[in-house]
DNA sequence: CACAAAGTGGGGAAAAGTGGGGAAAATGAG
DNA sequence: CTCATTTTCCCCACTTTTCCCCACTTTGTG
């Protein structure tokens, strides 16, 4: 389980240390890549295994060809250095506007990686705002499918 | 069962002693996260597993990855000191406007964390205002979803 | 009143995060 | 094929944060 939001810079040659917290639960084949929003995506392997559904094929629909391509050919193996620091592909920096600082989310199954201003506003909500979108789930809850 | 409310000091390490009588109920893999209304609510594991429906993947809609995002991202493993301390990470702090003081309440299932003021406000309540809500809740009941 | 339990505060060691230099590897041009 | 340039990655040093430990105060209880 990942929990908590962590700043950290990202320095020049595109290295951020994950947080110790994080990587403890991190074993080899953990696998990073685009994700919505804007957002990059860690997936620990039992997560990854589970987009291995998506696979190519003459069957396939079309805009799971192009998710599938999008997803896949983005993502790389997250390679440790010995301070617990992942370097961040170019395309990757690119993709999500990441320069300076990144916010580093833990999302109960999968880490995301954050670009400082888009993460203020999706993730820091006001207490009036969080208490809207809890109040909106619980009534979603009640009344799904709609 | 979490009853009463007790008013803590919170240092200047953001660290406050969480009552002996709720630790005793609190094992580990306890989290507190943001709560409506401004406060911080403590979820012991039970109570926290059902939250944990909520997961992320290629296919999870748009409100269920914002909510995601809000809840898990500003939520904590409870990690007691040898004084019974836990830490507020700075972004609850400020989230619940906590500083120098909080109140620390059972509300039956979970137990919050309150700014000073705002507790006042909420917990200090006359015997007029108090009958009118329990009226409100009961009116409610009888016809839901209104 | 004495003792035990609970809460408060701070110092210091250890861990986590940050930045940069330099060797090794890869790339590309002549 | 060789040499120069760039990129990658490994290592070291420094700063900041965390957390563990000890001591004191306050509260509650017999």
């Amino acid at each position: 389980m990942f929990l908590g939001t962590y700043r950290h810079a990202v320095d020049a040659k595109g290295r951020v240390a994950i947080p110790a917290r994080f990587r403890e639960q991190l074993p080899s084949g953990t696998v990073i890549s685009k994700g919505a929003e804007g957002c990059l995506q860690v997936y620990p392997p039992q997560e990854w295994a589970q987009e291995q559904g998506l696979r190519l094929g003459s069957t396939t629909p079309a805009e799971e060809r192009r998710l599938a391509r999008m997803m896949f050919g983005a993502a790389r193996e997250c390679e440790f250095d010995a301070q617990g620091r992942i370097v961040l592909s170019a395309d990757q920096r690119q993709y999500a506007d990441i320069t300076g600082v990144a916010w580093i989310v833990g999302v109960n199954n999968l880490i995301e990686i954050w670009n400082d201003e888009a993460w203020r506003r999706i993730g820091e909500a006001t207490p009036e705002e969080y208490t809207r979108i809890q109040d909106q789930v619980a009534e979603r809850r009640r009344a799904p499918r709609t």
